[in-house]
DNA sequence: CGTAGACCCTGCGCGC
DNA sequence: TGCGCGCAGGGTCTAC
């Protein structure tokens, strides 16, 4: 479901609904997801206030007083709002933290059908080292990412360039959707070798990149199905999605077909007229 | 070492 | 209406 700016806009919005709250109670309603929750490191997180809210890649991170963090991972469909108290338990709440403070009662809780998320805590100062984190790469909006850090990090690999552009050990934050637009908007075909790019090209699939997530930021996210941010409200960037989903309509910049092929299992749509 | 494919799980829309 | 199939925004592990 969420990619890097449907994490960043849930982290916006959660923002001023946590910061300054306390954590009353951490009720584990059912532990399956990717990893096993954890109740009690979970429930040591009781007590604390929240501190910040900071994301790393498609991590979302809450800071709470006594250097803990919750560290929550929506997967491909985790949903992560904030309720009022006496919000019934809806089918797949897997984790409910139970707020008090500013604003009364109310509970954060983490909704995944699927199970592919993550929730769990750390020590703050052991975030870096954690199996998590600790091979992920630079973040795409910081000023890290160049075309020369591209071209580096492309020495010696084979490949396509979508599976490279999703490539969390590279550059985090890129998934399914965000990888077919950036090379929409960069001109580049989805199955080009990595060892066959200009430096020209790094910089517009740099400038892709940027552009692309930043403008899902602002707008909201994307919502193909279920995404919300932290209050349940939807993202808009779905209508401005230039290829994902949309095989068989026309390119708007030169009207041939979309097309939609499989690389590793996953979708990716573009267009055969002016990808090259 | 890098890369490709299987796999984890539920839900939805489609064609029959 | 019901059923089977393909597909879905993530990440990790195994086999080459």
């Amino acid at each position: 479901m969420p990619e890097l700016p449907e994490v960043e806009v849930l982290r916006r919005s959660l923002e001023p609904r946590l910061l300054g709250r306390r954590i009353e109670r951490v009720q584990v309603l059912s532990p399956a997801l990717r990893e096993p929750l954890d109740r009690r490191a979970l429930g040591r997180l009781a007590g604390r206030r929240v501190t910040r809210l900071r994301r790393r890649a498609k991590y979302l991170l809450i800071d709470v007083e006594g250097d803990s963090t919750l560290i929550i991972h929506l997967g491909m469909s985790g949903r992560l709002t904030v309720v009022p108290h006496a919000a019934p338990v809806e089918r797949h709440e897997h984790v409910a933290f139970h707020l008090a403070g500013r604003g009364g009662k109310g509970r954060l809780r983490l909704v995944d059908p699927r199970r592919f998320g993550l929730a769990f805590a750390l020590p703050t100062g052991r975030l870096a080292t954690d199996r998590h984190f600790a091979h992920l790469g630079i973040e795409p909006l910081g000023d890290e990412l160049t075309s020369r850090y591209f071209k580096q990090a492309a020495r010696g690999r084979r490949g396509p360039i979508k599976s490279f552009l999703m490539d969390a050990k590279i550059v985090v934050g890129v998934g399914n959707i965000y990888a077919s637009e950036a090379m929409w908007q960069a001109r580049v075909h989805p199955r080009r070798s990595v060892a066959r790019v200009s430096m020209a090209t790094w910089q517009r699939l740099r400038d892709a990149v940027r552009g692309v997530l930043g403008q899902a930021i602002e707008q909201g996210g994307t919502t193909l199905n279920d995404f919300t941010d932290g209050e349940g409200n939807a993202g808009y960037f779905q209508v401005s999605l230039a290829a994902y989903g949309r095989e068989g309509e026309p390119c708007a910049r030169c009207g041939r077909s979309l097309r939609r092929l499989v690389q590793g299992g996953r979708s990716t749509y573009y267009c055969p007229g002016c990808q090259r």
